[in-house]
DNA sequence: AAAGTTTGGTAACCGACGGTAACCAAAGTG
DNA sequence: CACTTTGGTTACCGTCGGTTACCAAACTTT
């Protein structure tokens, strides 16, 4: 099987194709809610039948959970970039990285990451989702680390707890927002981040 | 229509009936999953069929509805009798009613009132759980109010905004707690609860 | 007490939707 | 030029939310 430039090899076509599907499905599913989009849309808007769709997914919920995973990447990359910023302190970095996240999850297409996700969990899928948010947690208890470390962070503070409540008040955000608000996604989360760190200052 | 004692009116029978399938139908929501639960199911479980149901609510959807409100209206209970907790500061009593909120929410039967309920609710049903949630807000903004007004909160803080963070961070618990840990809710609470309040105190 | 009327239930059914089976056309392969 | 593989279609099934027609018991009226 050659890879000759501009020939995309059948498995690229296919990845490609499988990506489509879940680009798709992730604006519906952000846009109307998982619930109240058929499969049948959702191929009529590719211009295929449903049953086409089982060529690339394994049920609603697998493609659910492909669109999940792509969300996740995204927040996970947008906060890794934020860690690469220059800045004096842990801190500071901690700040930006968590302003971020809250701006990325306000995203239209991202809401349904923690609000339609939850209750539809099968047993296999935990997992995978399991992994993604670990990912996260370990990125922000890195800082926390970090801040006690360099001094910009109270030394006393338990990084796994304060994460935790961190990132239960930031979350809140993405469930709590709606785009129809007044206030834009960046004010919000200078706010929201400065409340929740406060205690955490050193 | 008499109400003789020990003979219940009509309309008392109708409403008790209308109790059991609400408190059946959350136990099972709670514990299985809205989506995993068929209407069959709490009939059965109830000794009727399907159809009868629709005699005391008009759908699965303002069932799940029905559930939420007697859930809040338990939570809201839970915290105004907190409060009257007679203590010395207003952030003690905030404190108190913050872990006993977390205490509830992480009952068995309370799980879904976050998890579920946001991806589900029809424009109609939007108006009854905003009244809910606006109820709990405005405790909390009263009591943060409290602590500003005693000294025992810092003065700077807008009530508004500690209020969306605080409740965010203890919600979080409610979505991330499962019984299988081996914490117990009690002291999750305590740890979350001072975490979480640690940026406020005066 | 007999004749309506209301109440609360059942059985049977409908439509939407997730998922599957049988089949088929076109492209790839020896 | 047979033959397999791939990716699609049509037709169908089972489940489940919701509705309709009907019925029995209780309540009301005269």
């Amino acid at each position: 099987m050659k890879a000759i430039s501009g020939f995309p090899t059948k498995q690229e076509l296919r990845d490609h194709k499988r990506r489509e599907i879940v680009r798709c499905a992730s604006e519906k599913f952000g846009t109307e809610g998982y619930e109240n989009v058929p499969l049948d849309a959702i191929a009529a808007e590719l211009g295929v039948t449903k049953a086409a769709l089982y060529n690339y997914v394994s049920s609603k919920n697998d493609l659910l959970m492909q669109c999940y995973e792509v969300g996740m990447d995204r927040l996970i990359a947008s906060v890794e970039q934020a860690m690469d910023t220059p800045s004096d302190t842990a801190a500071e970095r901690l700040r930006i990285a968590l302003e971020t996240y809250v701006v990325t999850m306000t995203r239209k297409d991202m809401q349904y990451l923690w609000n339609d996700i939850r209750p539809l969990l099968a047993p296999g899928d935990k997992r995978s989702v399991q992994t993604s948010r670990d990912k996260i947690d370990s990125l922000f208890r890195a800082m926390l680390q970090d801040g006690i470390d360099d001094g910009s962070l109270r030394a006393d503070l338990d990084p796994k707890l304060a994460s935790l409540v961190i990132l239960g008040a930031v979350n809140w955000v993405g469930i709590w927002f709606r785009a129809s608000g007044s206030k834009k996604p960046q004010e919000i989360a200078r706010a929201v981040v400065s409340d929740a760190m406060r205690g955490y200052l050193a």
